[in-house]
DNA sequence: ATAGGTTTTGTCAAGCTTTTGTACAT
DNA sequence: ATGTACAAAAGCTTGACAAAACCTAT
């Protein structure tokens, strides 16, 4: 597919099979809400950019949460992100971040972070810094190029800065979901931060963290009726022993599971998270 | 029961549940004695506040220890408590903070200990709000009146805010302290209360969170020149089955152990510190 | 700013299935109790916000502890949750600070400072939100384009903060600062922000605030043993003549200047602090 | 404790308007 | 492609009603 970058070269077909939304409703939209403002070829016909596809996908997303279109359609006009900001390169901050937390250096690594969050937004400072961060750690860990003790000190740190940005995410208006990591297990990092991303989309997040138990999940999802449940596994065995609960529990909630152990659940029907948690936010909303 | 704050809410009917008096009776001994002054609605229904109910309760209990209904009322409207806990009173926050997140109701547990925060030091927070409530959430949950989806969400939020304060704690001149969990204890809430209160008094906190092998603790010591290694632990046996390799860490460095299971280790000649952390880290300063 | 709760986006449908309460009853209380106050659409059709939800919620929380609905209401709009607001750039939460207490909203300017605090450190909220915006509300006030009631709204509500984030800076083991405003200077702020910031480096503050003379200070440098003495000074004039008796007391104990004024005291051989009390601060430990 | 009247509050209905997806004619 | 039309769905206002809860006075 070729990437649609700058200007108007979708015909409205092409935008309405892309954006699964008919070329009647698109041109309505047009009309009454402003939506869209495609340029024109000689002849008349609109042309539509890769900006404009996302502008209707928006749209839908708003629209299936439940508001009305003229509402939708505001909001998604409102939405436009104007352009990637330049940060001072991911990378020198990454790498920054690590030897920090590798020293015990609890001040400097609070610094690079707070660097990174004044320079970007707080989604990219997840993808770019966090969890690239945690990715490597996860593997110098897994090569035992580092200690225990490090791996511990980081994740405190950053335990204490995502929980901190995750403040006030019970708070609002959206659709609620339940987080919550497998039985036994304990690495909640990518979890927060998937439900920071998942907040800043307008949801409401649950949190119950590590190690839970399903019928307590199932209990929290009833309570608070969510309208979505969120389970991460970090091994895959302990997912493969509780496919037929997690199958029950689906039929129940929409259900998905997410971490590097949730494949096998693929196998058993159920939705599956393979990309980066901030990524898969955005794809869920 | 729920706060009912400063003013008149409650209705004659709600007072009545409430007090375990029936409604004409609270209007008799209104006229008769004076008991109480409601406020009254626009349409002339009576509005009590919690004081009202609080003061029906005396009248109550006077009642029943014999006194005559005249005396009674004089009495109970004679004990009127001058600052019946205004608003902010620590048992109210607490009561207020346990049914918030005992109603998975995050944002309104936040509100709660903004309010704390706003009022008095950190200390105080820590040692009458949090740990308190940690203390009750225990009791509660081994009498299984708490489910552990309640007791993860609580934890979450409280880690949330624990960490928050602990933003920084790294930083400074002073002498290190290097903080963790006995391998396999996952309960670390009142070691970062405990690390926060060290931190307001000048150390310098080297976290490393639960469950961390005493090999990497000596490590991060080592590494970080520490003046003082806390360890935490929940359950006696696992304290038990470690105290040769204890005394041996308390040989290189000045080493206290904490927490509800550190008890056996006292025998062993180790030290250990049995209050609540604030007070402890107060004394170890 | 993709989660815009702030505007009205709900249909009363959408805002009933999200509130479990019937449209009916939506519009009975807010007939009745004025509990929601929707935009309308150019129609006339309500549109509610997230903070409605919220509102609607508590109503439905205190209708069942037993309240009437007349008082559940009433309760329910007084409690007001401050802000929700999601993640912002610090320049937007600078902007959003000053618009706040340009109004004098003083909720909404303590929720701005909550999020600050949440999301980064102590150094760092300092740096990047209050000392900017007190210097942007310095060079209004010189141009005339503030009055004294704002200065005075805003400096009230910024010192209890600071004073806040003070509080037990005196506790500890550190080497301990003495602060203080020369005389007749009135300005504490930036002083209290680098007692602060000291603080965070370890250091005990002693902190005797605006209008000290230096007798005073003197005596209490010399009392708490004190390693470094630091001064404030506004006005360049009051600096020169007292230049004199500075010098003496820099004879006696390690001191150093800060504010706008301080300039006049370094031709005469003494330290002066020109940066912003943060910075200063980290140099100085 | 009862009687007789009042207030409060959730629900419903009638009649009309707005919103919005789709269809059709030009 | 444009403009108009249309009908279903969702909202709005006014008014009313009945059950529950309260009031005063006896």
């Amino acid at each position: 597919m070729p990437d649609v970058a700058g200007e108007g070269v979708l015909r409205i077909g092409e935008l309405s099979k892309r954006s699964g939304v008919s070329a009647e409703l698109l041109r309505a939209w047009e009309r009454r809400y402003g939506l869209l403002e495609p340029q024109r070829s000689a002849g008349g016909l609109r042309l539509y950019s890769g900006a404009d596809v996302d502008r209707v996908r928006r749209m839908r997303r708003h629209l299936a949460t439940g508001l009305a279109a003229a509402e939708a359609a505001a909001l998604a006009r409102r939405e436009e992100t104007p352009a990637p900001a330049p940060a001072n390169s991911p990378a020198t901050l990454r790498a920054e971040l690590a030897d920090a937390l590798a020293s015990f250096d609890e001040p400097r690594a609070q610094a690079v972070i707070d660097q990174a969050l004044a320079a970007t937004t707080v989604d990219t400072m997840l993808a770019e810094l966090i969890l690239p961060y945690l990715h490597e750690l996860g593997d110098r860990w897994q090569r035992g190029e580092t200690t225990i003790a490090h791996e511990h000190f980081a994740s405190g740190i950053l335990r204490g800065r995502l929980l901190g940005l995750a403040r006030g995410w019970g708070l609002g208006m959206g659709p609620a979901a339940v987080l919550a990591c497998l039985p036994a297990e304990q690495h909640d990092l990518g979890l927060i931060a998937f439900g920071v991303a998942l907040r800043a989309r307008g949801w409401r997040i649950v949190y119950l963290g590590p190690d839970t138990p399903l019928d307590t999940v199932e209990e929290a999802a009833r309570e608070t009726r969510a309208e979505l449940v969120m389970l991460s596994a970090a091994l895959p065995e302990r997912v493969r022993a509780l496919v037929p609960r997690l199958r029950a529990l689906a039929g129940r909630h929409r259900l998905v599971l997410g971490g590097p152990g949730a494949e096998p659940a693929r196998a058993a029907g159920l939705t599956v998270l393979a990309g980066d948690p901030v990524a898969e936010a955005a794809a869920l909303s």
